[in-house]
RNA sequence: GCGGAAGUGGUGAAAUGGCAAACACACUAGCCUUAGGAGCUAGCGCCGAAAGGCUUGCGGGUUCAAGUCCCGCCUUCCGCACCA
């Protein structure tokens, strides 16, 4: 029976339709130029890694985004909402690997792929911007970035201690080391090696990507903390102390010893307590110090010793609690003279001194330090107090004492100054005599960009035996990827071995030469992506300054806080960068940014190895997109972690079919009301008319208050369930023709609107049975009156004294007097009060009554 | 250890100092039959026959009024963690 068939929701039917219509119509989702006068209205999400299958992360991640994006359109904004392909990376060698397929025909079938999930999920993108990182009208601008900032000398080159990751046969950045391991293998330990390395100079910019974070309001505080944490800046000084005289030893290997005194060698400390240098009972170096190796080199003892103390920070490392290592740490023999007093030391090296912060070399302080407090007791070394608290009398305060609100003691001339003053005098000594000076020091490194990979943007340098390191000229970018490549798992790059990559002539001197092997990190490609979204197809420059001048900055930044550090500072200091090279105006590139929860499946991260993966098809071909998508911002607010139940998708998909019989039922009767209904409306609607009325311009004011402020989309949802609700009950009413059809008409045409935001597909299935010619998209968003969304009656609680005893029903306007005058004629109220005095009565006018009672 | 977020029915959650549990899920009972992953009606925090009482991790406080604000504690999650 085809005809009653028809009486069903049917998203299988309804959504390929609407997808084929929206396919052929790309000016639906598009952008448009800045001359169409409109606000603009950047809304973005984090473009995915092309691994073949849209996750539920993705689905949570772009509904939210496509929800404010298509609001935004319905609220008469000029909106861009791209999408990429972060497309670079490691598995595409991997998977070449396994399958003997080359990573650019397995990554653009990915992409194919998901771009089809995609857009089955009805997702509003302007495909007309797309970008894919791994094809060379996008990298070739990564090169020609890299050339600029050489030029500058944001770019160089050093041979460095690098992190290797064994399985990824390369190179990671600080920030792809988590806990001593592989960001991308849990399980697998990452090694030092030493290597010449390509470095992005980001701490030039560290003072500014670290001040402008307080520029940063529309992003979340937890991110701004994230981020200043791992910048790191810390004042302090530098202090060199003298290492003293010792003929047994031989001293041309002065590596702790930056500047070379006229006195012979000297150990330069960092410290950001030189107020308590006369405290310092000894030097503590890192075991990985160079000064050490020249003690060690003639004592085979010490070199155990602190062989042991190397193994012991490697094995912290592993377990990722460096923090908790036990602190050990071996007399060196040696003394160190502290350049203030000349006072002996004795020099020590501790497994709790780390290398690669500030010079790797303290002096320590145990009356001042809680970590110097407990190796000294531990090893016997003087605690001596040097600071005592501002307040008379303190003197007894315990030892460690580590407050900086306190006065010298024990410290020669600078007894009686207080922390801050002496450091200041101390600090202008030390620049005067040269043996030390105030200094910032920073947690953040320069990035590491080379990759020992294939599969990344070519490092578009050349070596040249008789001119060095010589830049590919501007015209002969891109460096292309050569396409043919034998991937295999042996180390070293694999473009050091396709020799018509490698051998190349010199720009300079037309000798031959060698081109650089290394592949740029894939976060070089997310750094400006979304820069070129709005020029995505010129072939002349990155972008044009103009119309990044126009969409710059992004409004609304949205995806995981995974990303908090790693890719969201880096596109800081690319921003920077590109702005002082003169392309862009703007400091930073994001206004607003949100960071979605996870979405977790029977309490846990959905993973393959818990077996609680959920795919998105799965969804979608049992439920429909609508549904799918509409769960996903209904189960819980975005910020908070989501717990996916298919129950509840089931129970989404049953609302949107109440909504689908609703809306088919009454669409003839509304039909004809179409167009009689523009002024007076209250006037004309009585009763159920303005009932119905009324709900439908409070769900209105609700959702536009959600989407303007606190994004809980969730109780958008479920208001919108509401008027459904209220419609539906009076079911036999409508029939009966209760309503007129000019109100039917408007309150089904703005259901369907407000539906347009969060159920495409069937919204705009419902706006044609509703007889609309144009998109629902492009349709204004409903506008709540507040005459109608206002009640004509309230009910309001009455207390006494707090608690809870009934509900009295006033006007809405009614006035303090008139509601206190009905809280006391309230039968349960009088009984209540029988016999006892009523002392005080407040009543907050529309909110509630409380009477004291005594 | 430091910093942040969270803790409310069987479950996901709602309540921006003013009726705790909206909206859903699950469940129970009934109806319907086009037997569907459908629809409709009613019930559903706890104790109680009812009247009524109790209830937002625990303990204090502010307030006429506290899930919401303040103080202390507990638990969970996240970030940082010998950073000198």
């Amino acid at each position: 029976m085809a005809e009653e068939k028809e009486f069903r929701y049917d998203p299988a039917l309804i959504e390929p339709k609407w997808q084929e219509r929206w396919a052929a119509d790309p000016a639906l989702y598009a952008a448009e130029p800045a001359a169409s006068g409109k606000p603009k209205y950047y809304v973005l999400e984090m473009l995915p890694y092309p691994s073949g299958q849209l996750h539920m992360g993705h689905v949570r991640n772009y509904s939210i985004g496509d929800a404010l994006a298509r609001h935004m359109w319905m609220r008469g904004y000029n909106v861009l909402h791209p999408m990429g392909w972060d497309a670079f990376g490691l598995p595409a060698e991997n998977a070449a690997l396994k399958n003997n397929t080359p990573p650019r025909e397995w990554t653009l079938n990915n992409i194919a792929a998901m771009k089809r999930q995609m857009q089955r999920l009805g997702l509003g993108y302007d495909w007309a911007t797309e970008v894919t990182t791994c094809l060379p009208d996008y990298y070739r601008w990564n090169q020609w970035f890299f050339l600029r900032m050489y030029e500058k000398g944001l770019v160089y080159r050093k041979k460095s201690k690098v992190n290797w990751c064994p399985d990824c046969a390369t190179v990671l950045a600080n920030e792809q080391v988590i806990d001593g391991r592989c960001w991308r293998h849990e399980d697998t330990i990452v090694e030092q090696r030493d290597l010449e390395q390509w470095f992005f100079r980001i701490t030039a910019y560290a003072d500014e990507l670290l001040d402008d974070l307080d520029k940063l309001e529309g992003w979340p505080e937890k991110v701004r903390t994230m981020q200043r944490n791992w910048i790191g800046r810390s004042e302090g000084t530098e202090v060199d102390f003298f290492l003293e005289e010792q003929e047994a030893v031989n001293s041309e290997q002065g590596a702790g010893n930056r500047e070379q005194g006229t006195k012979g060698q000297r150990i330069r400390v960092f410290t950001t307590r030189v107020d308590t240098i006369f405290g310092a009972t000894s030097v503590q170096l890192a075991p990985q110090h160079a000064l050490v190796a020249s003690f060690t080199a003639a004592d085979a003892v010490l070199k155990a010793q602190v062989d042991e103390l190397i193994e012991q920070q490697k094995k912290a490392r592993e377990a990722g609690d460096l923090g908790a290592i036990e602190k050990h740490g071996v007399a060196t023999g040696r003394f160190a003279l502290n350049p203030y007093n000349g006072e002996r030391v004795p020099i020590w090296v501790a497994n709790y001194i780390l290398m690669d912060y500030g010079t790797g070399a303290i002096m320590s302080v145990p009356g001042h330090d809680e970590r110097d407090f407990e190796f000294a007791t531990k090893y016997g070394i003087e605690i001596r107090r040097v600071i005592a608290p501002a307040q008379p009398g303190g003197e007894d305060a315990a030892l460690p004492f580590t407050t900086e609100d306190g006065v010298l003691v024990n410290s020669g001339e600078y007894d009686g100054l207080t922390c801050t003053e002496a450091e200041k005098r101390l600090q202008a000594v030390a620049e005067r005599e040269g043996f030390g000076k105030a200094t910032v020091t920073f947690r953040l490194k320069d990035w590491g960009v080379s990759r020992q990979r294939y599969w990344g943007t070519p490092i578009p340098m050349i070596h040249c035996e008789r001119d060095g390191l010589v830049q590919v000229p501007d015209e002969q970018l891109p460096v292309l990827l050569p396409p043919q490549i034998e991937i295999t798992q042996q180390g070293g790059s694999p473009l050091g071995r396709v020799a018509e990559f490698v051998h190349v002539t010199c720009p300079k001197c037309g000798g031959p030469a060698r081109r650089e092997t290394d592949t740029m990190d894939t976060f070089v490609d997310s750094s400006w992506y979304f820069y070129r979204y709005t020029d995505a197809k010129n072939a002349a420059q990155p972008f044009d300054p103009a119309r990044v001048g126009y969409w710059f900055p992004i409004d609304q930044y949205i995806g995981g806080v995974e990303h908090a550090i790693l890719h969201l500072i880096y596109s800081r200091f690319w921003t920077k960068v590109m702005r002082d090279l003169g392309l862009i105006k703007n400091d930073e590139p994001v206004r607003r940014l949100f960071t979605q929860g996870m979405v977790i499946k029977d309490g846990a991260k959905m993973s393959k190895s818990k077996g609680n993966v959920v795919s998105p098809d799965d969804m979608v071909a049992r439920y429909g997109a609508d549904a799918t998508r509409m769960y996903a911002l209904f189960a819980a607010p975005p910020d908070r972690d989501l717990d996916w139940q298919e129950d509840g998708v089931a129970g989404v998909s049953r609302f949107l079919g109440r909504v689908w019989r609703l809306v088919t039922k009454y669409a003839p009767v509304a039909n004809m009301g179409r167009s009689g209904w523009s002024q007076s409306r209250k006037e004309g609607a009585t009763g159920l008319s303005l009932k119905l009325l009324r709900k439908l311009h409070q769900t209105t004011a609700k959702i536009t208050l959600e989407f303007e402020g606190r994004w809980h989309f969730n109780t958008c949802v479920a208001a919108i369930m509401e008027l459904v609700n209220e419609v539906q009950a009076v079911d036999a009413r409508l029939a009966a023709g209760e309503v007129e059809p000019p109100v039917l008409h408007e309150l089904l045409s703005s259901l369907v609107l407000l539906l347009a935001i969060f159920a495409p597909y069937l919204a705009a299935e419902l706006w044609e049975e509703l007889g609309e010619a144009g998109s629902v998209l492009r349709a204004p968003w409903p506008v709540s009156d507040p005459e109608l969304a206002k009640e004509d009656e309230l009910e309001i609680p009455v207390q006494i004294n707090g608690k809870l005893v009934t509900v009295v029903r006033v006007a809405a306007g009614a006035a303090a007097k008139d509601i206190e005058a009905a809280a006391l004629a309230d039968a349960k109220v009088q009984l209540r009060t029988a016999g006892k005095t009523v002392a005080k009565i407040i009543v907050v006018p529309g909110r509630a009554a409380n009477l004291v009672v005594k």
